[in-house]
DNA sequence: TAGTAACCGAGACGGTACGTCCCGTCTTCTG
DNA sequence: CAGAAGACGGGACGTACCGTCTCGGTTACTA
């Protein structure tokens, strides 16, 4: 059960933590991720090497901490999916939103460089989804769940399978680039997810 | 005009083409994506650096034209989407299908490289889709006008929209590895994506 | 006038002084010199770094006086070359004893380092020489110029010259290894460098 | 017997070779040898660090090579200690120009950096002895048995040992400094050598 | 049927970045 | 306030690959 050679982060820099932050999102808007190197982030952040592997365990592990430090200052608690009672409207809102998100640069670059590494290193994999994506996906489950209470959606659907038929559509066009990303594209799948693309029997 | 560095591809060795391709797969599935490299490929295959280099611009395209060679020879013509009548177990079938696909460990690997290359780079990413995904996804766009032709789908469905409802989700989680890829779970996307989450009006 | 960065010799720890001599020979036996680094021996001697660069200023210093502390203990009074009137039987017995030291192992691993030190850094060399070289060779001059009051060597003879073609050789074997170290060999060196190598004219 | 990975000599860069050997003996003469990395000679030789690595297994080693290389340039032929019949006189002029070479700058650097490493390193010692030091040695033994050819050295006299009376001593004042290294004191070494200290008998 | 042009295996080369080890300094906490 | 502990900025280590560049050798078209 013991660690060894665990370093004391009590004594940790906080100062070069941002540092570094800093330095990695930087780079990596700048030049792109696989040309941001560990050297590259130590050199920008005025660190040295050493620090940067004394905390984390691969640049794609700095990259991580860095996007969520940078989503919890952008949160900053308004954070629930909306409810005015019209399901299709506010996960409309939200999709949209999302759809915007993906399509501005800044996020671009780190975000994808984190869903590659998730694709190929389970280990970075779990942290990613676990501190990062599954907070996120659980507000649709709140939000669902409240539209199941209020008769809009039905009871025998399983929230969590549910919103991956919101998430995961835009989730592959982004990382794909299979076709455009619009606004039109997210309201088409709010629907088709609504209310299913079988003709109504009744 | 003429263009002076082009190889002539008609003196190119067939043998040390297969060889690069067995070599590249064989490396991806047994030390990872990111440890295979172009000298290892080389040398295990036989070939000089100069020969890989010549004929491909990265690894992550070589790989692609291995994984290319590979399913053209799995494939041999059976590719469309069978068509019973019965969309919901035709998907079913195929969704199922291609769950085990991607629990299989020969597919997992180069997949996965293939799939994080295409997340952050465009170029290879347009190659990827272009090659491999469009043709696979232009199967569902026929079954489901087919589907259409027999009222089966509401005819203002736009097929290329709504195959995503089926294949979105089983991507999403396969690249993402948030939760386990089941039969199970391929058959609530059917069913969910056919009728839809809403209660039926009528 | 006052130093100010000068530590306060009073209240240093012998105990640590003691733990990084024993630690710094210990691993100069054990890994050789340039493997041996100051935080070994501190983690070594128990001892925090800034305690070995608080009271010496290189890896060298500190096994010079460690090898200085190991000399002390070591000579206990009965340094003085001995003069029992026959000085060519006086220097071969001391002459011999020298290089039985040289040929034991553990003098040789941290003169060695010692020695190399003060060839290549003057600062080093001229504390290695001053503290412990010169005072062993002024056993030389002493028991020469006893032997030229004897009438045993000429009185033109400058002792400090003379004794160098005893010690010279000897160190010279010692340091570049061209030849094996043996009694035989020390006792030529005293006969050649006593009576000449050119034939007696009488 | 079989070596492994052992590099294609004959595909060698001779323009490499130069270009470090140019740049290592000038890194030791400006910054000295301890300053002096591998990085640096590669950097100032316009050449890769594995260049260096692939040819040479230490820093010491290039610079042994280095040095051979200069010496090889300078000896051009005329390495024969003088034979004018006069021993003594021959004698004295070889040694006071070995005073004068360990005097001038440009050859220390290089020369304390060598006999340092060799003092402490028994593999590049041996090959500093083999390849530099004993070709030199063996001029002084043709020297001397040219001498007891002409009778002015004794016959029972082992030129191997003997050439150490002259060698050691100006070898062991240039390696540790002790006093200053003058042609008078080559002088005294050669004349005390030459004809012992003792007082004649005849 | 010799000449010659290209591909090929091989691998040396100038580089970049890796992840590690230590340097010497600085800071925090303990006796 | 000396000392243990160790984080820090920094520099060099020796290694792994990158992509380019010869170097013979072996085909396979041309003169």
């Amino acid at each position: 059960m013991a660690e060894t050679k665990t370093p004391d982060a009590s004594r940790r820099s906080e100062r070069s933590r941002r540092a570094i932050f800093d330095a990695a999102l930087a780079l990596v808007a700048e030049v792109g991720y696989t040309r941001t190197t560990i050297e590259g982030i130590a050199a920008r952040a005025g660190v040295g090497k050493q620090t940067i592997y004394r905390w984390w365990p691969s640049k794609a592990a700095v990259l991580l901490d860095a996007f969520l430090d940078l989503a919890e200052q952008a949160a900053q608690g308004e954070t629930e999916i909306p409810d005015t009672g019209d399901l299709e409207a506010d996960l409309k809102l939200v999709l949209r939103a999302t759809v915007d998100e993906m399509n501005s640069p800044a996020y671009d670059g780190p975000a994808r460089a984190l869903a590659a590494e998730t694709v190929v290193s389970p280990e970075l994999g779990a942290q990613f989804v676990e501190r990062l994506l599954e907070p996120q996906l659980e507000l649709y489950v709140r939000r669902l769940r409240a539209a199941q209470d209020a008769g809009q959606v039905r009871t025998d659907v399983d929230p969590r399978v549910a919103l991956e038929l919101f998430t995961g559509p835009l989730a592959h066009r982004w990382m794909m680039r299979t076709l455009p990303l619009t606004h039109d594209y997210a309201d088409k799948i709010v629907e088709y997810a609504l209310y299913g693309i079988a003709p109504r029997r009744g």
